[in-house]
DNA sequence: ACCGTTCGGGAACGATCAGTACAAAAAAGA
DNA sequence: TCTTTTTTGTACTGATCGTTCCCGAACGGT
């Protein structure tokens, strides 16, 4: 055996999945990547590939993380229209705080990536797919809790609340303050009575 | 007086629109502009001064004409709730025609450029303040005729709907079928009842 | 200590980017 | 027809893009 890899796999694409997440695919070149990960060019092509593939494995890093900590609160204990409220305000404040305007990076994807690249629309998909579940699974724990009584459908009413998601994360980029963001989730809450 | 001018310059701002509409503004090189819009890359500049200048034309040349059928329809004599339901039901039909995948070049912009370009923010802003305000006309007709009987505020129900617009923009491109998105119609409609 | 192998930094690749300089071409007024 | 003014196409600028190559450095096994 030979010299072993010098720096951390998993951290590197951390702190690429968080340029791509800033600056968006096109606008990030391999200066800005291989800066913020501290690599030489050479170790990130040796390493993950080419700039797409790096981009893919940031995604897919992303729905570890980000994405996992929205399905976690969603399908956790916490009762399902309490769990969809706290993801929905939470959400809100992010929006707000001091790592502002970089939105979401799988919806930012969806309007960069998603038309013309097959495998980002389908990690897209994916995300969309598996939050609308989580969704389902926090409706479902309302409704036999009694704290959910509308009588529209369990999954229109997941998938309403993905589209709503997607729409507060535009508006939010577009700088519209937290506050009326705050006002649209009372309404859109409001659907679950 | 001197050589007129060869080319229509609204004509030719229309197809820049449908590129950066296409494309995103990154994407869209200038020769991608320049054969589109059949001109040479001289008389672009010495029309429209910069890439950047031409695409803040091309946005205001499409809030002048697409968000301008969609304000005229919001605002006009059609009653309050259909006018609302027909503008978010052809939204969803435009998504999934020909032109598909292109979006809405505000929604586009608000997330490709507005969080670093101030001058695409303050369309981007102007635009949605517009929808939202025709949506609140639409509104005010609709309980002045009875057929929106909501509980909730005016302005939240139509900030409301424009979060939703957008979020169905995203989905769109990422591929969300259309009966998907009708469905999820349904629940945005039935917070008027 | 030496060999075999892998890594990593930097220089360089060709391609493409937005933008410009310039001169030929064309039209209006004389 | 000649002058003047503007347009337009082409060639070019320097910079930056993603990617590749190369070589010295660093390490594991012997």
């Amino acid at each position: 055996m030979a010299r072993p890899r010098e720096f951390d796999s998993d951290e590197a694409v951390n702190r690429a999945m968080n340029v791509f997440w800033a600056k968006g695919y096109s606008a990030a070149s391999m200066d800005d990547l291989a800066s913020a990960m501290g690599l030489s060019r050479s170790s990130i092509y040796a390493t993950f590939g080419s700039k797409h593939d790096l981009f893919l494995s940031a995604i897919d890093r992303y729905n570890g993380i980000v994405t996992r900590d929205a399905v976690d609160l969603l399908t956790g204990p916490t009762p399902g229209r309490d769990a969809i409220r706290i993801l929905i305000e939470e959400l809100i404040e992010r929006l707000s705080g001091p790592a502002h305007r970089r939105g979401c990076l799988v919806c930012n994807s969806a309007i960069e990536l998603a038309p013309h690249d097959r495998a980002t629309r389908e990690r897209v998909l994916r995300a969309f797919t598996l939050v609308e579940d989580s969704f389902m699974a926090a409706i479902e724990r309302g409704r036999k809790a009694g704290d959910i009584t509308s009588a529209l459908g369990d999954r229109a009413l997941a998938r309403f609340l993905v589209s709503n998601i997607n729409g507060f994360l535009v508006l939010a980029k577009a700088g519209v303050p937290a506050e009326s963001l705050h006002e649209t989730a009372r309404v859109v809450l409001a659907a679950f009575d």
